[in-house]
DNA sequence: TCATGTGAAGACATTCACAGCA
DNA sequence: TGCTGTGAATGTCTTCACATGA
């Protein structure tokens, strides 16, 4: 009866979770101890423990997890049932980069359709996704029932495309555009500003620096 | 004497309250409240007087912050005193896409060197940055001192380039490869694998519509 | 009056440490 | 013996709420 909701952190452990045992064939190594995906991962074994715990899935304390039983466990918890639909805004190198790399890459989750507003690229097949006119944009989203976009435009239209966005029915916006979007909190908004991320890292490299200034003498 | 560090999501703030300052004519608007910030970033306006408190920045209870001052306060705060140069390890179209978005908007951080294994590529100037054989990258490296990289590879070479980007002194790591790296403690590690970002957003955007199956009766 | 700065409380997240089990 | 599952403890982050000051 009570579902507390999951940590956005929490789903992303879990998240990496899945994709490294995606890496491991069931056949070579059929079990996995916390204590392995705590090396892999870098979390302590406690926290991986817990995070099983919390999507119901339980190992022996002989064998450790079952990994076959234990990927399909967690992506019964992080996909959908149905294949979800991505559109992407935006086909500019950022976007196509995105298209490109996504491609076959999750059962789960395809980007089914681009928008732009350059008519050299409406209603082509770019990067193996089909673009329509930004104009379209309500029409074709309600029509196929998309539910989530990728946001990769200019900053200075960002704000008005959310607003679109959301308006025509999306809930799940993950904005590469350096604007804080003002939406609704019915809409999930991930942003991933990459100069904020330079800047972070540029950030903690320098404190690593300052705490360790040169390793010349070793 | 003790200097508690500054967490990750602290310093995220800071780089966002100076991106929202940096769009406001300071000519036009001299002050600027904390729960105005509030309402610009999402966060609590008590959190945001923490936030700047900790930087040691303080406003008046009468005109609250000032923007010219706590714009340089954060700018103090974020930048190195000189500017920090970044490599970018690969140029496809991603590797592309981040030096064209990322050219000329930030004073202290530029994308100075890009390394390729691509010959089309190497020795050319690409996006306005000169690309490398990946061969110099050890020695272009410590000649200019660089401490910051971006890795935008495939991959099952991403470990692999990690390793040797460590080992050459670059203590601070973007990596855009949906690889959890395993280096030494010394180098800080920043992951924005875009296929987790699409599972997240997927994943949450779903939990909203769990909430408000369908906003069709308004 | 209304905003800042901040001690204290509260909420949230992580780790400890051990019972229980095969 | 050596793991999992988990209550309890600890640690970290955020918010409350109010003293202070113009």
């Amino acid at each position: 009866m009570k579902k507390k909701p999951f940590s956005e952190k929490t789903i992303e452990r879990l998240i990496l979770y899945r994709r490294l045992l995606m890496n491991i064939d069931p056949a070579e190594k059929p079990n996995i101890y916390s204590h392995e995906l705590s090396l892999l991962t870098g979390f302590t074994s406690a926290q991986i423990r817990r995070d099983l715990m919390a999507i119901g899935y339980s190992g022996s304390p002989v064998k450790g997890y079952d990994i076959k039983k234990l990927f399909s466990s967690l992506s019964d918890f992080i996909d959908a049932d149905e294949v979800q639909q991505v559109a992407i805004i935006g086909l500019g190198q950022l976007g196509r980069a995105i298209v490109n790399y996504f491609r076959g890459r999750r059962k789960k989750l395809e980007i089914t359709v681009a928008f732009d507003k350059d008519p050299n690229k409406i209603n082509r097949v770019v990067n193996g996704v089909h673009c329509h006119s930004i104009d379209l944009l309500e029409k074709i989203i309600a029509e196929k029932g998309i539910r989530i976009a990728i946001l990769a435009i200019p900053e200075d239209q960002a704000q008005t495309m959310g607003e679109r966005l959301a308006e025509a029915g999306i809930t799940g916006i993950l904005n590469y555009a350096p604007t804080q979007l003002k939406l609704p909190v019915s809409v999930y908004v991930e942003n991933r500003d990459m100069i904020m991320a330079v800047e972070k890292v540029a950030y903690f490299s320098r404190q690593l620096d300052v705490e360790k200034p040169h390793e010349s003498v070793s």
